[in-house]
Formats: C-alpha cells, sequence, structure tokens
RNA sequence: UGACCCAUGGUGUAAUGGUAACACAGCAGAUUUUGGUUCUGUCGUUCCAGGUUCGAGUCCUGGUGGGUCAACCA
C-alpha cells in the first residue's frame, strides 16, 4: 500500500466502532494492537472477506500493530492446499503482507494437551450417544435439553476414553468429546458443545497423524490466544459464540484474546454464500471460480478491478454492526474513479455500421493525433489513421431519431471524435431493411476542433478506420442476477431463478491497429463505452481477448429510457 | 414463544446529552472534441410510545420490526 494516511487526515475522518474500542483500551494503556484474518481453506475469497481483510490488516497498519494470516484447517476433509494457495494469492494482490503465517493445525497438539486439562478438570467428558441422540438431548431454542447419560463420567475413564479416541481404536462418529457447560442454558452453544470429533480423513497438512479434529469453537480462541491476538474481528453470525469462546480462555487461563464482530458485506444482485458460488461453478452457470461476474476476489480481478479499487470500496461502505446491503453502483463507482485517472484511452466499435466518406479521396490516409488520457497529460499521445471508409457504432446511429439525440441520423452531422465533422447523406440497407453503410461526406475545414463556417456540433462519436483495423474478441458483462436484493427473494423462487440471461455477451470488435499489441493484465478506456481488461487467461500474442470491466455512466442512456 | 445482536435519507456511514452531516444513487444546471471527467445547486433521514433532562438520534422502560442460534461445518 502506498497510501499513508497522516495523523491530520486519520484525525479528521471519523472512527468505526473498532477504531473505538481500541483507542479505548490505547488510553488505558494496552498499546498492541494484533488481529488475524483466519479463513478456512475450502473455496475462494470474495468481496465479503475483502472487507474483512481490509479490515483486519487496515487496523493493524493504522495502530502500529501486526495482522496474522491464519488457516483456520480443523475440519480436513474439507479443506485443500489448493485453496491455500489462492487464499494467499488473493491477499497479496489486494496489496496486503502478513506479519505471522499459520494453521489451526499447527496447534493440533497443544489443543489435544489442553484438552486433557479440562478432562481432568471435569470440565469435559466423552460422550457415546450417537449424533441423532446427541441433537435430540440438545433441546430446542425455547426448551431446554436434558444431560447425556455419560455426563458424570469420572475423570479416569474420561481420560482413557478420550486417549482411545486418539489412539484410533474408535470409529467415525462412535464418540466426541463434550465441554461440560450447562444443558439447559438459553444459549444453545453453550449447550455442552463438542469439542472433538473423531475423523479417520487424510488432513491436507498433518496427513494420518490425526483421527480426531477439534471443532471450531474450541479450536478459534485458543489459536487467537497462542498467538496473543488482541482483537479477534469476525463477523456477526458468531456474536452468540463468544461467551463460548471466553469460557474456553477462562478455563484454560490462557491469554485472552476478545472477539469483537461486524456486519457482514452484502452487494445488490449478488450472491455471496460459499454454497451457492460453489453450485454456480459446477452447474456450469458461469466458467469458473475466477469468471469475471463471480464476486470473487480472483473474479474481480479478472474482470478489470484493481487492488486500490478494491481496498477504496472496502474503506467507503465502513464498518457498523447492522446488516446492510451495498450498491453495487458503489463498487463500479470505486473502479471507474481509479481507471478514470490511469487508464489509456482508445477507440473500438463493439457492433459496426460502415460508413463511406464520399468526398474523401480514395486511398488517402490521415494520421489524426489523439489524447491518451485527458486526466493525465503524461500519458502522451498517439496517431489513428483516418480513411475513406471508417466504421462507427450502430448505437450512434438513428434513422428516426427522438428528441435530444445529437448523435448521426439522415442529414445530420456528428464529429468523429478527434477527426472532421461529417454529415449523413445516404443511408444504404439489405433486403431486410437492415441498414448496413452510410454514404456520408465530411468537412474538410473541421479538422482540429473548428468547422468550415464556425459551426458546432453537439454530437461526437468514437470510430475506427475501416481500412487498418484490427478485430478482438470483447466480452461484455453485466450482472449476474435481475433481483436486486437476493437475500429476498419472492415465495417459492429459488435465487437461479433470477439469473441474468445477458449476463455475458461477446462480440467480435473493430479496434485501433495497436491495440492488438496490448498485453494481457493492461487496461483501457475505450472512448465513450467503458473500461476493458485484456484478459490474462484467454489473449495470446497480439490476440488481446478484453473483459469488460465497467460501462462509463451514460446520461444519454437514462434520458432515451424515459 | 427463549437468548443474544441490530434499528438515522433510496443505499451506506457519521454526529460520543447541545444547529442531524458526508459519500454513493437521483434530479437540475455549468464546463467539456468522451452524453465521460470536473464544478455548482438540489431532493430527501432519527421505527413507535412513554420516561429522565433546560435540552434526547444518543440515556432508561415497554413495544414493533429485522437478524442470528437447535452440524460430530466454519
Amino acid at each position: 500500500m502506498s497510501d499513508t494516511v497522516t495523523p491530520a487526515q486519520a484525525e479528521e475522518k471519523p472512527l468505526n466502532f473498532l477504531e473505538e474500542i481500541i483507542e479505548a483500551s490505547i488510553a488505558k494503556g494496552e498499546t498492541r494492537v494484533h488481529t488475524r484474518f483466519p479463513p478456512e481453506p475450502n473455496g475462494y475469497l470474495h468481496i465479503g472477506h475483502a472487507k474483512s481483510i481490509c479490515l483486519n490488516f487496515g487496523l493493524a497498519k493504522k495502530y502500529n500493530g501486526k495482522c496474522n494470516l491464519r488457516f483456520d484447517d480443523t475440519n480436513p476433509v474439507k479443506e485443500e492446499t489448493e485453496y491455500v494457495d489462492s487464499i494467499m494469492d488473493d491477499i497479496r494482490w489486494l496489496g496486503f503482507r502478513w506479519d505471522g503465517l499459520f494453521y489451526a493445525s499447527d496447534y493440533f497438539d497443544t489443543l489435544y494437551l489442553w484438552a486433557e486439562e479440562l478432562v481432568k478438570k471435569g470440565k469435559a467428558y466423552v460422550d457415546d450417544q450417537t449424533q441423532e441422540q446427541i441433537r435430540q438431548g440438545r433441546g430446542t431454542v425455547t426448551s431446554p435439553g436434558a444431560n447425556s447419560p455419560f455426563r458424570d463420567r469420572s475423570v479416569d475413564e474420561n481420560l482413557n476414553l478420550l486417549r482411545r479416541m486418539k489412539a484410533g481404536e474408535f470409529a467415525d462418529g462412535e464418540k466426541v468429546l463434550r465441554a461440560k457447560i450447562d444443558m439447559t442454558h438459553p444459549n444453545m452453544l453453550l449447550r455442552d458443545p463438542i469439542m472433538y470429533r473423531i475423523l479417520h480423513a487424510e488432513h491436507h497438512r498433518t496427513g494420518d497423524k490425526w483421527c480426531i479434529y477439534p471443532m471450531y469453537d474450541y479450536a478459534h480462541g485458543e489459536s487467537d490466544s497462542i498467538e496473543k491476538i488482541t482483537h479477534s474481528i469476525c463477523t456477526l453470525e458468531f456474536d452468540i459464540h463468544r461467551p463460548l469462546y471466553d469460557w474456553f480462555i477462562n478455563e484454560l487461563e490462557i491469554f485472552p484474546s476478545h472477539q469483537y464482530e461486524f456486519a457482514r458485506l452484502n452487494l445488490t444482485y449478488t450472491v455471496m454464500s460459499k454454497r451457492r458460488l460453489l453450485q454456480l461453478v459446477q452447474q456450469g452457470l458461469v466458467e469458473g471460480w475466477d469468471d469475471p461476474r463471480m464476486p470473487t476476489i480472483c473474479g474481480l480481478r479478472r474482470r478489470g478491478y484493481t487492488p486500490e479499487s478494491v481496498r477504496a470500496f472496502a474503506e467507503r461502505v465502513g464498518v457498523a454492526k447492522r446488516d446492510n446491503i451495498i450498491d453495487l453502483g458503489l463498487l463500479e463507482y470505486c473502479v471507474r474513479e481509479d481507471l478514470n485517472r490511469t487508464a489509456q484511452r482508445r477507440m473500438a466499435v463493439l457492433d459496426p455500421i460502415k460508413v463511406t466518406i464520399t468526398n474523401w479521396p480514395e486511398g488517402n490516409k490521415e494520421a489524426i493525433r489523439c489524447v491518451n488520457n485527458p486526466e493525465d497529460p503524461e500519458a502522451g499521445t498517439r496517431e489513428v489513421a483516418m480513411t475513406r471508409q471508417v466504421y462507427i457504432d450502430r448505437d450512434d446511429f438513428m434513422e428516426d431519431p427522438p428528441k435530444k439525440y445529437f448523435r448521426l441520423s439522415p442529414g445530420g452531422e456528428v464529429r468523429l471524435r478527434y477527426s472532421y465533422i461529417i454529415k449523413c447523406d445516404e443511408v444504404v440497407k439489405d433486403a431486410s431493411g437492415k441498414v448496413v453503410e452510410l454514404r456520408c461526406s465530411y468537412d474538410p475545414a473541421s479538422g482540429g476542433g473548428g468547422s468550415s463556417d464556425g459551426r458546432k456540433v453537439k454530437g461526437i462519436i468514437h470510430w475506427v478506420s475501416a481500412e487498418n483495423a484490427a478485430t478482438a474478441q470483447v466480452r461484455l458483462y453485466d450482472r449476474l442476477f435481475t433481483q436486486e436484493d437476493m437475500g429476498s427473494l419472492d415465495e417459492g423462487k429459488d435465487y437461479l431463478d433470477y439469473l441474468n440471461p445477458d449476463s455475458l455477451r461477446t462480440v467480435t470488435a473493430y479496434i485501433e491497429p495497436a491495440l492488438a499489441e496490448a498485453e494481457p493484465g493492461q487496461r483501457f478506456q475505450f472512448e465513450r463505452l467503458g473500461y476493458f481488461f485484456v484478459d490474462p487467461k484467454e489473449s495470446s500474442e497480439g490476440k488481446p481477448v478484453f473483459n469488460r470491466t465497467v460501462t462509463l455512466k451514460d446520461s444519454w442512456a437514462k434520458i432515451a429510457a424515459k
């Protein structure tokens, strides 16, 4: 991260509730800040994780603290090294570097020792009940649970059984280790939660060393404590886990990490749950986890989002404890804001109509100078060729234009961007009535912004020379779903019922010749159309494939829609 | 018929007992060789009822509404 926040700037910005908590503890003399980002390596990170990453790493940076990356790998049947790698890759791409890299599985030995300790204190016991019996015994949210018949086993018996569980003497599901708390507690999590289950499964890091694995609630707080995490930040749905988090730390008398919860990110027109994203991939509804329509970090990346824009977004959405749904428009605003400053402009025609300039001498070619980025003089200029035949976009011509349409129409005039004013003299159609060519004349005195008689034209349209244009595949992406709040669907409808059939349109576009040499990973603004990213996965030497990151704001579209 | 969390413009986020503000979105205008950018203006907000207080978005009580919890997932 290059942007350093000066103390003065930091002072002007209001604090979020986590910063307030931290500053309150600093005021009391506890100055150390150590956070952690703790993903389970069972899938790809999405924009919601990006918020959490920016929060955890951002807080550490702001208060001169540290932030660890810790993989919460306590469930071997769901976790894979592939995900570990992609998660590290995404965090680095976002621009963050972890201070410590750990795995919950690093702590399996310690965790087990602590489990024996709790058994010895009479705070944990081995339960022989089946999964079904345990479920029954737990009661419901409105009725208390009942004690297990195995709850009062002696310490010696529990210890013996636990060691035999660890030694592999029992089959999966035959026994569990439970904390002995209170089967009537109003908080379901405290009704003798399971600490260990038997799982004869290969772990991606510890292999077959273990056949018992700790549950999240038993492992998480202790892992924080081992790493001396001061602020363990997680999402709201874990708030009812906090008493249990504290219970284990208190009983074990280990370093008191504390948990704080914030509201997770929701986006309009977007699903975020791992289950649904996985289903989109598995059913082939998208092309993979990094499909540019996916809200995954790797998807945004392939869409052409910049790390800066994602960080700016995370900053702007804020942090609080109430449920929220952020307008997708804010994310788009953030990337436009960034790309407007940095992306060079080029011209491309997505849906061409051929224009013949009848008074332009056959074979004549004129070099036209174009500004690369009006926001950045250092970006310089380039030349494109003006010729007798050019392509313009179909959207820029209407045979029967409505009021306020100031693009090209029969008898009307428009300026070709950076070039001459042309007038439409004749419309050529094919047998089906489709416009196939416009025959126009140009004003030779209109180069450089003027005109023969000082008249101004309102419309300026982009174009490419038909005689030396290159072509490229361009993918026009749109939102994946049609429903604004995908969290509240109509009665009896599934989220897949709201898939946007037009979320991807692929076209072959005419592009400036120079654009054919575009390098994978480069970003451009196609003038008047949007920002485009050269897909690193699909492009090859001299054959770029462009992904539309986002359209430009289009105030004409609003007028036209009305 | 439980426990816990939450409630401020359309969407977010501030205001820390003392003039309800900022951003995005919307609308209107100016500038503009991108209907882009930029600039200006504008619309619009404290869930309800009581209470405490000189004064309540903020504190208290009670409602209402939303969320979370009954995996050997995290």
